[in-house]
DNA sequence: ATTGCATATTGGCATAGACCAATCTCAGTG
DNA sequence: CACTGAGATTGGTCTATGCCAATATGCAAT
């Protein structure tokens, strides 16, 4: 028995099935599950487990009714005070925005320290996907003081970029973020929204963006698919 | 029927074990699986799948043969330029390091062009698990060239700081660095290093520090657990 | 009081199979 | 030629079960 032996089974068919996909192009075909169950001797729960943890790595994809194939690299994404308009157009790519909602509601006491607002004071709440190309990218919760942006929610349409409003409409000057990311699996809605399965690692972004006064103007909450993107930072002494 | 029906029995499942720990403690005891699957009156294998994404999302935490409990939170780490050593200080933590090894290699096309020398040309990679109160924070993999640290491997050992020696012993200013972020699932190495499962979503970062001069000086890989911790970043414009 | 071993408990791995749901294919129909 | 619908294909969910591996517990021997 080598040492290999000793790994789970589930996990020396997905090195198999990696070293395979390593030689092929994005987008072709593999053999289908009840295949693959046959062909390593095993059956189709151990293969199921090797090819999620593959899709989650995003090195495959799978379409139920369709088929499983060879997934697109990652892309990496700028984290910058930069609007997301200006970072897709960098990167070669179309982006536009689909607005799910614009609300008006009360800020609990998260979102109202990050905003510099008392908890109960009224914010406008804009959800939106994001889209490169047509394809979903993130999820972003955007919350915004009605005291700073009165009348902001009658402004917000799919083909407006939200940083212009706040810079053009309403004199804001953006000059620093405080920024944190972490890792979680997506839950059902945002696996619908962003068009992947839930489970799948998500790469939780939230931002509460500063103007040069020092006041907090925006606080973000973004949910990116960890399965096709990395993030990217310049840091400075 | 309502609507949540539609949703996979085991995320039912997973939403209300994840609302009943909402209120213990962190190390609280949860029921084994087998009572699980009888009170929720459903197999075992879907338990496990609800307990399995809650393990990832850092809720719980399971040990064979004891139990499964109510995890800590999350601990948000700075995203700095600024040494291991310096960040757990100022978290109030004790850190230590334990090297795994030092040896000497040859850049392949990557690390050569990261660190600005030839394909082939001869670095020092050092690889270390690095702790905070004793308990496995990251594995961390550097890469030196040794034209620029000449016998950097006899210095390395547990008890000392690698920028303390870059800077005191080679005269590096370290001046900014470039680095990614991204999620991937536990390797099984790194799942025994860091003493998690294979498969839980780590968070992977490679750090590319230049001198004040504009020469690359390292280039690091390293790997926290992404269901212990969040990195937080300041952003300029 | 301490050590060591058998046993129970608990999570980890894997099997086999049933049925559902989305998709594609293709023959038949208008 | 375009459309429709039945059937085949393929991934998604869930059950039921057996055995393995790590850990804890308690009893027995020292």
């Amino acid at each position: 028995m080598t040492d290999t032996e000793r790994l789970p089974k589930y996990y020396r068919v997905k090195e198999v099935i990696m070293a395979e996909i390593d030689g092929l192009q994005p987008g072709s075909p593999l053999p289908d599950e009840r295949t693959l169950a046959a062909s390593f001797e095993t059956s189709r729960t151990t293969i199921r487990q090797a090819l999620q943890e593959l899709s989650r790595e995003g090195r495959i994809m799978r379409r139920q009714g369709h088929g499983t194939f060879v997934a697109e690299p990652k892309l990496t994404l700028p984290l910058r005070l930069s609007s997301h308009t200006e970072d897709m157009h960098e990167l070669g790519m179309v982006p536009s925005s689909r607005v799910l909602s614009v609300t008006d509601e009360c800020a609990d006491d998260t979102i109202g320290d990050a905003l510099g607002i008392g908890t109960g004071d009224p914010i406008t709440v804009i959800s939106r996907v994001r889209l490169a190309d047509g394809i979903p990218l993130a999820l972003e919760i955007n919350h915004l003081s009605q005291a700073r942006f009165p009348g902001i929610a009658r402004l917000i349409n799919d083909h407006v970029s939200l940083y212009e409003i706040l810079v053009d409409d309403y004199g804001v000057t953006p000059d620093h973020a405080l920024e944190t990311i972490e890792s979680a699996p997506a839950t059902p809605e945002e696996a619908k929204l962003l068009e992947t399965e839930i489970g799948t690692p998500m790469m939780l972004m939230s931002r509460q963006s500063f103007e040069s006064d020092g006041d907090a103007f925006e606080y973000v909450r973004s949910v990116y698919r960890g399965d096709r993107y990395r993030f990217a930072t310049r840091l400075a002494t």
